[in-house]
DNA sequence: GGCCAGGCTAGCA
DNA sequence: TGCTAGCATGGC
């Protein structure tokens, strides 16, 4: 199938982007090349490899697939630009950040990455229940166990790409499953919980995102194993809220020791006092704030 | 060896 | 309503 492009609204860089995307060595969502990105898409009764990479008008999309129609091409556009946050605006974020001291030059570096997050509510949800009290790398770790174990694969060109496992498939399992991928019990447990609420369709992406902001938030903090981290952490990178803050994040608290030249990390209602003035804009700035910790990867 | 990691729940006052 | 132990383990 030929190629397409999907265009982007200033300020867009493919480049910080890509880089956000090699962050981990041990990510194992998608595949990234120097100027590059793959990812293995499941359309529901097939998978399609999706490889973007950027031409002057926009973002090209080229499908390792051959007769996908115009429907499954709609449906990986919606993906791509879910993933990417492409519909988002982020002019008035550049002006607030111009406004800001420790915005200000974050937004210089980085200017033009976007809110990359997690379009299924299933991955985002677990990811951020592994990613809980643990450090990023065994969280990396543990992520790229649990699907290798019950994820969907194919190889192409001798490259193994992977596909999140299903809740259909986690659903199915008792948390002890989980326990030898070096899972603790707790997490397997909420897991497995919410991989049974997604089939039993009681919890739903489609249905939530129908509702206000604050409406979902309740909704994700009914879930055991999600408190206000996650909950913020979920509107942030799967609902692409981008107002959604997550004050008690220990890495936002790092960067803004270090921005602010603090001695110590500052205390959640100082985060909350010096996150007021990016109203409507808190997981952006936290995004930018979290990508200024891991320097030019 | 101690403490912190992109926290949350259950149990107790 | 507010506080804390316990969870699991890697990395500094």
């Amino acid at each position: 199938m030929t190629p397409f492009i999907i265009p982007v609204q200033e300020p867009f860089d493919f480049q910080q982007c890509l880089i956000f995307l090699k962050r981990s060595k041990q990510e194992v969502m998608h595949v990234t090349t120097d100027e590059s990105v793959r990812k293995l898409f499941y359309l529901g009764n097939r998978f399609v490899l999706v490889e973007l990479k950027w031409d002057p008008e926009g973002i090209e999309v080229l499908l390792f697939e051959q007769d996908v129609s115009e429907e499954e091409r709609i449906v990986i556009e919606r993906e791509v630009r879910d993933w990417l946050d492409l519909d988002r605006d982020l002019q008035p974020f550049e002006q607030l950040a111009q406004q800001d001291d420790v915005l200000r030059p974050i937004f210089e570096s980085y200017r033009g990455l976007r809110l990359i997050g997690f379009p299924d509510l299933f991955e985002a949800l677990t990811w951020a229940i592994i990613g809980q009290q643990i450090t990023l790398s065994f969280a990396y770790t543990l992520k790229r166990r649990f699907v290798e174990q019950y994820g969907e694969s194919q190889t192409i060109e001798g490259v193994t790409y992977w596909t999140f496992p299903r809740p259909e498939v986690i659903a199915t399992l008792e948390p002890e499953a989980l326990r030898p991928l070096q899972f603790s019990y707790r997490k397997a447990e909420y897991i497995c919980d919410i991989a049974r609420e997604i089939v039993e369709g009681t919890l739903s992406k489609m249905a939530l995102r129908q509702l206000p902001t604050e409406d979902i938030r309740k909704h994700l903090l009914q879930l055991r194993g999600v408190g206000e981290w996650t909950a913020d952490y979920v509107l942030m990178k799967c609902f692409q809220e981008p107002s959604a803050f997550p004050v008690a994040d220990a890495g936002l608290h790092q960067a803004l020791m270090y921005h602010l030249g603090l001695s110590r990390k500052p205390t959640q209602e100082e985060v909350k006092r010096y996150g007021a003035q990016w109203e409507g804009w808190g997981g952006y700035a936290t995004f930018y704030l979290w990508r200024s910790l891991y320097g030019n990867v």
